[in-house]
RNA sequence: GUCCCCAUCGUCUAGGGGACUAGGACAAGAGCUUUUCAAGCUCUCGACCGGGGUUCGAAUCCCCGUGGGGACGCCA
């Protein structure tokens, strides 16, 4: 039975890279219908916070991996450690040393003079000079086991039979090994994953952008769209798919097909993505992932108009890429306040007539016998006829006037959705702008 | 500096000795559609880091070089 984890220090948010390695543990475990184990390593005290644990869970459900073991932590666990390293220490394979930390002696494990090798899934054999490796601590002198010792001794415990973890551990390996050793246990198979790089081919890093999950939640990336993504950095099914379920992501998943070099983080793929599974959503769907954050920003307060926020979720739906994006849209559907954008008035309603045609079109949609979609386009089209010009050159002051943007989804439907009152009220003080 | 890893279009990748005039996707460009922006459709541009081997044959295997990255904490 495969067992692996996913093992985080809660020293900050959760990174997309690690996000990246959880998900590759967590589809391994899901294909071989085995175990995926949740363990938090909180041994420096100094920099882990309970806050950053609270988003690492809330991330992680979030992106839909769910664990069959833990949390566990590794701090309700110091005794445990203790104990190995007493016994190593009682076995002369590990010595004592003064320490800065605390008032305590810490551990150090002495190397084995040897050569050793790590048969790693995907990049094969990797050999290390134990020569070259310099005696490792197990228990910091403040009394907390080190990240090498406890790492090893949870997997052993926790009968984890792979560790998938990022390239950057290939390092650490060495060092493990030589716990093992002393131990005398048998260390699991490894799979070093490559790591996710920014632009510039170096590890993906604050600099480069956002790098948390939450950032990525709030910049109204879907879950699914950012799994989905994600997997295919150092990983790629079979075929030419590139869009699939996470159930197919499961069943085609395999440490055999994950690559072995960086993959540098494209966020314009995360976004063209992104629109695709929001265009493969339904419009009541999309509405209930919009609806809380239209109402925290307050542009829909009390009971919200559901058929209305349905309405415009319609109209956005094939051209939105995030969500934030089509909860934007919705805005001059549900204020008084029209944001105009500074560009789209100079050219728009800065050409000379604007203003005249305007007017015109105050004068049509008061008498509009119908204020709906057909009749608003009978009756601008009818409009410019009768002046003589093309109806675009109509339909663009309205939209500006109306939405504030030159930018939007079909102009008569967005009229008819923003209703007679408002729209000739903004055609009205959009006169005042305008050049007559 | 030492050790380790890696190397196919700008980016993500397919490719595991002949099916490769190297395939797909994002981005870019052009066009169609059109009411702007998207979406959709069609097309274009665009890569095997270099050099040696091995082999009848190499993107694929080996070696060297070069380039990039990672690790060198009583952090994880």
């Amino acid at each position: 039975m495969v067992k692996v984890r996913f093992a985080p220090s809660p020293t900050g948010f959760l990174h997309i890279g690690s996000a990246r390695t959880a998900l590759f543990n967590w589809l391994f475990a899901r294909h071989e219908g085995g175990i995926f184990v949740f363990r938090i390593e909180d041994t420096d005290k100094e920099r882990s916070k309970d806050e950053f644990l609270q988003e690492i869970i809330s991330s992680m459900k979030w992106l839909g991996m769910d664990w069959d073991e833990g949390p566990y932590y590794q701090t309700k666990r110091i005794d445990v450690y203790r104990d190995y390293a007493g016994r190593l220490l009682k076995e002369g394979k590990a010595y004592e040393a003064e320490g800065t930390l605390g008032g305590q002696k810490a551990v150090i494990l002495s190397m084995p003079k040897e050569t050793m090798v790590m048969d790693d899934i995907v990049h094969g054999k990797v050999s290390f000079d134990m020569n070259l490796q310099k005696d490792l601590v197990l228990i910091k002198s403040d009394g907390f086991p080190a990240y090498n010792f406890a790492c090893v001794i949870d997997d052993n415990d926790m009968k984890i039979t792979h560790v998938i973890r990022g390239d950057d551990h290939i390092s650490n390996t060495p060092k493990q090994l030589a716990v093992y050793k002393a131990l005398g246990i048998e260390p699991p198979k490894f799979a070093h994953i490559p790591l996710i790089l920014g632009t510039d081919r170096s590890r993906m890093s604050k600099r480069h952008g956002a790098t948390s999950i939450s950032d990525y939640r709030q910049m109204g990336f879907l879950p699914d769209a950012l799994v989905n993504y994600i997997s295919l950095l150092g990983w790629a099914p079979s075929g030419d798919r590139e869009i699939l379920p996470i159930k197919e992501i499961i069943k085609e998943f395999s440490l055999e097909r994950v690559g072995k070099t960086g993959a540098v983080f494209d966020i314009n793929k995360l976004i063209w993505m992104n629109g695709e599974y929001i265009r493969a959503k339904g419009p009541e769907e999309l509405m209930g992932m919009v609806m809380p954050g239209l109402k925290e920003k307050g542009i829909i307060k009390g009971d919200p108009d559901k058929d209305r926020l349905l309405d415009v979720v319609k109209l956005f739906h094939p051209r939105a890429k995030t969500l934030e994006e089509l909860s934007n849209s919705a805005v001059p559907f549900f204020t008084d306040e029209v944001a105009y954008d500074e560009a789209a008035v100079v050219s728009v309603l800065g050409k000379e007539g604007a203003g005249k045609k305007l007017e015109a079109v105050v004068e049509r949609f008061s008498s509009i016998p119908v204020f709906d979609t057909p009749g608003l386009e009978n009756c601008v089209r009818d409009l410019a006829s009768e002046l003589g010009i093309k109806a675009a050159d109509l339909i663009h002051p309205i939209r500006v006037a109306v939405t504030g943007s030159k930018v939007g989804a079909s102009l008569f439907e967005t009229v008819a959705l923003v209703g007679k009152e408002k729209t000739i009220e903004r055609l009205r003080s959009a006169i005042g702008k305008a050049k007559p």
